[in-house]
DNA sequence: CCCTCAGGTTAACGACCGCTAACCTCCCTG
DNA sequence: CAGGGAGGTTAGCGGTCGTTAACCTGAGGG
């Protein structure tokens, strides 16, 4: 695919400050005047790019599941065939370059799914459940012990440890990023390997 | 301690409601109207009992971060001089209690916090730096090739995996509590453990 | 038997917020 | 060069929300 070296659109531009301040306020806790000033337009300009706040959260929040499925999908056809342990060390790397690349959007996605209204949040919910039954899948290929509970589970709590990020400090902080990449990688794995052994 | 056969007083009521609510919908989510209509009281009338709606999230955050700290230092104290991996055990055991029994306080706890008067969430952050370089001890005595940044990203990386229990599902549709509760603690223990062992 | 007070009630105020209306100003194009 | 649309602006409306004010009530104590 080709890395876009063009400018952001205006659009863009906008949906990456809401999803900044979303993450740091609360959806409810940001004013759309607050938004614009953020892109250097006032409050009711944001009406010639978006219908309403609702419609970029929701823009925000279908956009952030959609690119982790297709992501996931991808991933899943490129190792076609390929060992279980290596497909799942790359549906892991996967999603450890979004946690570490958009923390504002992995923040929100667990966060306000709740406040928007119910045809964008089924849709959001169903790539969601498409995301995790296909890690899911994969899981119980490597560890075919595990209940698919269990597996189902583990997979959330797995979701959980990589979506730790924002928790770790600001980005200058950390000990970089390919050092806390990989120690994410590990301890994911590790965790899959543990709940995978013993009883299920 | 003498555990509680007396009825919750008005007080802990709300405040039960209060961290359900704001658990599900956000702090700027929920008015104050509502808070009171699930207590049977109407919006005014909590202010018989709280200075304001920041009272409410403010002694709710300080009580969980109290809580989980005193509980953590309980335990230390009481398995003093053991092996620790014993002493990592009992804290696992200790967050997961508490992830698994008040999920809407676990929720709140890293959601809401910059919602917080100053003074408030500073007092909240020293609880939960304490808790957390508390952790961090009994993980870097446990795995002493961990350097300390690191061995502090794999701990808020553990607590993000324990604090997925909101979003396995609601509580009847898990393997039971027990099943649950080992699951998460085996994954745990094999996060720290991965992040422990290869390069730090 | 009154007084007090804890714990409610309803009415209403002021601030804020999302959104619309009306208008303005470039820039592109036929 | 006219004109029209894209992309802004400010003023303001309507609704919501946190909070306060004023009032009510029932139970306990002197």
């Amino acid at each position: 695919m080709a890395t876009r070296t063009d400018a952001p659109t205006r659009r863009e531009q906008i949906l990456k400050e809401a999803a900044r301040l979303f993450a740091e306020r609360g959806f409810h806790g940001v004013g759309v005047d607050e938004i614009g000033a953020a892109v250097g337009i006032s409050g009711p300009g944001l009406y010639r790019h978006f219908a309403g706040k609702d419609a970029m959260l929701a823009e925000l929040l279908v956009g952030i599941s959609g690119q982790l499925l297709t992501g996931a999908k991808r991933r899943l056809a490129e190792a076609d065939g390929a060992a279980p342990e290596a497909v799942l060390d790359s549906l892991i790397e996967g999603h450890i370059d979004f946690a570490l690349d958009d923390r504002p959007l992995i923040t929100l996605h667990d966060r306000e799914l709740d406040r928007l209204r119910d045809t964008d949040r089924k849709l959001v919910r169903q790539l969601q459940r498409q995301y995790v039954e296909l890690w899911v899948s994969v899981v119980r290929r490597l560890y075919p012990e595990l209940t698919e509970p269990s597996a189902r589970s583990a997979v959330h709590s797995v979701f959980g440890l990589l979506n730790s990020t924002p928790h770790l400090g600001r980005p200058g902080s950390l000990p970089g990023r390919g050092t806390t990449a990989a120690l994410l990688h590990r301890m994911a794995r590790g965790a899959f390997a543990a709940a995978g052994t013993d009883r299920p």
